[in-house]
DNA sequence: TGCGACGCTATAACACTGTTATGTTTTGTC
DNA sequence: GACAAAACATAACAGTGTTATAGCGTCGCA
């Protein structure tokens, strides 16, 4: 990668980090780089491809926290295993979680590069489901896994944009994972 | 309410309906309403209280599908009621929706006004919980009230973010709504 | 080796944004 | 009617992402 390229993106990822995207003009990004606001259209497509870089690490992020290393049966306590690792991931890597499930769409659309991230670390939801109920169909199992991820991501949203309005609530990392296997186990009992 | 307010109310709603937030620049709503842009300062508190209006709207909307003018027993078949009912609104009042889930915190802060609106928007879905468990504590029936909406929400978050990635998933009304069924009946079953 | 094309770069300019400043007009109260 | 406050039109300000312009360096080809 060009030296300037690497500059820029590690000066948008730093800024990105500690600021969300509100830290990211082209001339904070620059300054902070040491170049000038040119080489974020010439490297980047602009702020848009800034974005995307971002957002594609966000969703490399995701599938970094559902990928299981150990051989594993899907269980509840494995589900509790990765939602525990979403949540952590949401949390610590608020900014590229936002980035996702925020409303940026007059500023920022995925390109087909995202989208394929986005599938594919997707489909490592998709897989873990598939273990549990070889016999589904794919499109069942992605049913599925679209069911759990709905629950957790329910619970980082709500935290996100509903908890400061109503004031803290205690314990929010075991009642998701409480409120995941529950539904879990219900999803698994209905299927027997 | 004095006219110009009203008229740059009226103005902003119908630019934000019909565009979400990027329609909402303060020379497009002074435009729309035939005034000049002062007004959305002197009246409004800046683009701010035009956000601000907007999203007391969208909780209230929220408030108005959640009320259930018929007595009722909360059923499995009321949180289908329910939940369709706040699908509908969440696509027919999308620009609403987003604002409320949106990462709009470098332009947009809530009130305490909207934030009481919010609570009170909340606590109707707690009355329907508490309903049902008249034996809890308001923090429990607070907590089965943040789970119903987590996993809803989820769905409709999953549908603006992650479903135009996807492709086409068919029937998404009646699988969150039997996911959010599933859920409530496994609540049920689990404190019974 | 020289020339032209290409890519990268610094800088300025552009069109837009929300907000503030300035001066004028309107409204309300005494 | 006088005065103060509020509302208002307009311009200016500081910021935004992007494009335009000019210049430099490198590479490939004749």
């Amino acid at each position: 990668m060009a030296d300037a390229k690497l500059k820029i993106l590690e000066a948008a990822s730093k800024l990105f980090f500690e600021g969300g995207t509100q830290a990211l003009s082209v001339r904070a990004i620059s300054k902070q780089a040491g170049v000038s606001t040119i080489g974020i259209y010439s490297h980047f497509d602009g702020k848009q491809g800034i974005l995307d870089a971002l957002y594609i690490r966000g969703f490399e992020l995701v599938a970094e926290a559902m990928t299981l290393e150990e051989e594993y049966d899907l269980s509840s306590e494995t589900v509790a295993v990765l939602v525990r690792r979403y949540l952590k991931n949401a949390i610590e890597n608020e900014a590229y979680y936002k980035l996702i499930f925020g409303d940026h769409s007059a500023e920022y659309q995925p390109s087909n590069e995202a989208k394929d991230v986005a599938i594919s670390a997707f489909s490592i939801l998709v897989k873990h489901v598939t273990k549990l109920f070889p016999n589904n169909t794919d499109q069942q199992n992605r049913e599925i896994a679209i069911e759990i991820w709905s629950i957790t991501h329910g619970f980082v949203s709500l935290r996100h944009h509903v908890y400061p309005l109503l004031g803290d609530v205690n314990n929010w990392e075991d009642k998701a994972v409480d409120a995941a296997q529950t539904f879990f186990e219900a999803l698994v009992a209905k299927r027997s």
